[in-house]
DNA sequence: ATTATCCCTACCTATTTGGTAGGGATAATT
DNA sequence: AATTATCCCTACCAAATAGGTAGGGATAAT
């Protein structure tokens, strides 16, 4: 299952996208508000996202949070890496945090890690879409 | 992230499958043994798997487990409900395990239900593999 | 000076995960 | 009848993760 922490950072880029208007930065209580995110832990997402540049923020009395990263360029296992980490459901077949099944006898013969690349490889295509595709589902 | 518990289970069948010649009931001794999982934690597993009746017992001095539900007949899927639970990754999209995201504010135009809706239906069917095509791989 | 914002550290509770411990019941074998 | 190898059941446990909350400092517009 994805967590909440991802889900709410897909909604929140979401709703960057959609209110990135005249020019003026989008606050987190207005995210918050709208979307149902508790402000605190919003904050704590928020600065996530802003380490991985994914979003840049202004200070003081109109500030607030803009895209860095275009957004037609964040894709949603963008957002998933960064918050949740892998993608894949076995970490043997993760691309970006490959690690060894400590319980594995045999890498190149099991099973199991040929099913779940399968499986990553019909993920990934979905999972690429961007938040700009996604607004406008 | 599949749970090791569901990983275990996988590799519990695989083996079961590939041991019940003989007319044996293969040992959790064995299982554990060949397959690297923690002996009591093992029982555990089984008893999940014996209690969902995909498989039975056998008590005594050459006692063992078996299939209940034959091995061609039990999917992937099938395993990570019992012990994982929802194959989904956001609870709305379940069709096993529905539930509603409790932040949602329109269930109907959620851009995320969309696409982790098309996500599941993508990944379905790579887990209806079943046991004995997962053991000829 | 005030206010609205972002920024940072620390803390907290409940649940889940991945086990371990100990012993009872059963049935084949000796 | 005793031994042994198995399954069966309950209870416990430590570490990690999830989902927050609390409190206050820094910044910049008004």
């Amino acid at each position: 299952m994805l967590t909440k922490r991802t889900k709410y950072a897909i909604k929140t880029l979401i709703y960057l996208y959609e209110n990135e208007v005249d020019n003026k930065p989008v606050s987190a209580k207005s995210i918050s508000e709208h979307e149902n995110i508790p402000f605190k832990f919003l904050e704590k997402i928020l600065r996530e996202l802003r380490q991985h540049r994914l979003i840049k923020s202004e200070r003081g009395a109109v500030g607030g949070y803009r895209f860095l990263k275009p957004a037609n360029t964040i894709t949603v296992a963008d957002v998933m890496r960064i918050i949740d980490g892998p993608i894949a459901l076995i970490p043997c077949v993760s691309e970006n945090f490959y690690q060894k099944c400590d319980e594995c006898i045999d890498e190149e013969t099991c099973k199991l890690r040929l099913l779940f690349r399968d499986l990553r490889d019909k993920m990934l295509p979905v999972l690429e879409e961007t938040i700009v595709d996604l607004s406008k589902k």
